[in-house]
DNA sequence: AATTTGCTCAACCGCCTTTTT
DNA sequence: CAAAAAGGCGGTTGAGCAAAT
C-alpha cells in the first residue's frame, strides 16, 4: 500500500512568486520549519505545490545564499569540479558555500559552457571537437591534456557509478538517505575515493583515491618535489577555507578501500581506458596541471580581458598559450593538477556528498 | 524610435531514488 | 515485498531585459 493520495493539483498557482507568496513562504518556515514539502503549501496558506515551495525557498528564499557574480575562483572551482564530477550540479554546489545547484548550473550553460566550446572543446566530452583547430601554439598542449582528461574521468565517472550501484547492494544500505548531513555521504565519498584509486598503478590498487592523488602529486616528490601536499598551492583552499586533515579522509578511505578495493578494481580494471593507461604508466594519467591550465584557458577566453590573479599568472591572451608551460614536465604538471582536486577534497565539508 | 538578437535566470518538467504504508 | 507518495536532481523553457542593428 502507499501512501495517502496526493495533493489535488486542483488550483494551484504557477509561474513567478510574488512578494506576498515569498512572504508567506519565508515567515512559515521560519517558524515552523519546511517539515513535509506537501503538506507545507496548505499550512502556509499558498496556493502551490509542494514541490514549487521546496524550489522557491532553495533557490532563492534561502538566508544563506549568496547572489550576484560569479568570482575568479567560483569559476575556477566549478571548472575543476565539473572536470571531475560531470554535471552533477548538486555536488558541486555543495563545495561552493551559498550557491545553489541552479544557479551553477545556470552558470554552466551560459558561461562555461560556451567558453569551452569557443576553444573548440566539446563541453561533455571534454575531447577537443576539432584537433587541428588547436594544432599550434599552447592550447594543442592543453587540448592534449584535455583529452587525456577525459579519458580519466569518463572511466572513473563509469566505475563510481557502478561502484555506487555495488554498494548499495552490499547494504550501505540504511544510509541511502538523501540528507545532507548524514553518514550515507561518507560511504559514497569512499566510493569515489576508493574508485579513483583504482587508476593507481595497477600493483598498488587497493590504495584509496587520495592516495593516487597524493601519488600523482607527490609524483613530483619522488622526482624532489614532494612535501607539499599539506599545503595545496590550488586558489580552492583559500576559496574554501581550511582544510580538514587530508590524512583523515585517506585513512578512512583506506579502511574502505581493504573492504571494497579489491573487487572494484577488478570492475575498473576491466574497462578499456584503464587498462590503456595501466599499460602506459602514469604518463597518461590526465597531464598537464591541466586544470590550471584549463582554467585558464577558459577564464582568458571569456572576454579576452580577464586575468588571473588567483596564483599570480596572467591569462594567456595572445602571449602564446604555452606561456606557461614547464617543457612537458608530466610530474610537475600532475602535481599541480592533482594539488587542485586534492585541495577540494580536504576542503570540502565533512558532509559533502562527494567527497 | 522600432525591431531584432542575445543573454540571464527563475521556474517548470520529467525522471529517478528514497521512504512510507 | 510491492505499490505509491515524496523528495531530489538535472534538463529545458520562456519571460524579461539589454545591446545591437
Amino acid at each position: 500500500m502507499g501512501r495517502s493520495p496526493c495533493c489535488d493539483k486542483i488550483g494551484l498557482k504557477k509561474g513567478p512568486w510574488t512578494p506576498e507568496e515569498d512572504q508567506k513562504l519565508l515567515a512559515y518556515i521560519e517558524k515552523h520549519g519546511h517539515g513535509s514539502w506537501r503538506a507545507l503549501p496548505v499550512k502556509a496558506g499558498l496556493q502551490r505545490c509542494g514541490k514549487s515551495c521546496r524550489l522557491r525557498w532553495t533557490n532563492y528564499l534561502r538566508p544563506d545564499i549568496k547572489r550576484g557574480k560569479f568570482s575568479l575562483q567560483e569559476e575556477q572551482t566549478i571548472i575543476q569540479l565539473h572536470a571531475l564530477l560531470g554535471n552533477r550540479w548538486s555536488a558541486i554546489a555543495t563545495h561552493l558555500p551559498k550557491r545553489t545547484d541552479n544557479e551553477i548550473k545556470n552558470y554552466w550553460n551560459t558561461h562555461l559552457k560556451k567558453r569551452l566550446a569557443k576553444m573548440g572543446i566539446d563541453p561533455i566530452t571534454h575531447k577537443p571537437k576539432n584537433d587541428a583547430l588547436l594544432s599550434n601554439d599552447g592550447q594543442s598542449k592543453s587540448a592534449a591534456n584535455l583529452s587525456h582528461m577525459a579519458q580519466w574521468e569518463s572511466a572513473r565517472l563509469e566505475a563510481e557509478a557502478r561502484l555506487v550501484r555495488q554498494s548499495k547492494l552490499l547494504g550501505g544500505g540504511g544510509g541511502a538517505s538523501a540528507s545532507a548531513s548524514s553518514g550515507p555521504f561518507q560511504a559514497q565519498s569512499s566510493e569515489f575515493a576508493s574508485t579513483s584509486a583504482q587508476f593507481q598503478k595497477p600493483g598498488g590498487a587497493a590504495r584509496p583515491c587520495l592516495d593516487v592523488l597524493k601519488a600523482w602529486t607527490g609524483g613530483a616528490a619522488a622526482a624532489g618535489v614532494g612535501g607539499e601536499l599539506e599545503s595545496p598551492t590550488s586558489t580552492l583552499s583559500s576559496a574554501a577555507g581550511v582544510g580538514e586533515s587530508s590524512t583523515a579522509v585517506v585513512e578512512s578511505d583506506s579502511r574502505l578501500m581493504k573492504e571494497e578495493g579489491v573487487e572494484e578494481w577488478k570492475h575498473l580494471a576491466a574497462l578499456p581506458e584503464a587498462a590503456e593507461w595501466a599499460a602506459a604508466g602514469a604518463e597518461h594519467v590526465p597531464s598537464g596541471n591541466f586544470v590550471e591550465k584549463f582554467t585558464d584557458l577558459l577564464l582568458s577566453t571569456s572576454s579576452g580581458d580577464r586575468r588571473f590573479s588567483d596564483d599570480g599568472a596572467e591569462s594567456d591572451n595572445g602571449s602564446g598559450g604555452d606561456g606557461r608551460s614547464r617543457g612537458g614536465d608530466y610530474y610537475e604538471d600532475n602535481k599541480n593538477y592533482w594539488n587542485s582536486i586534492l585541495n577540494l577534497v580536504n576542503t570540502s565539508p565533512s558532509d559533502s556528498p562527494i567527497f
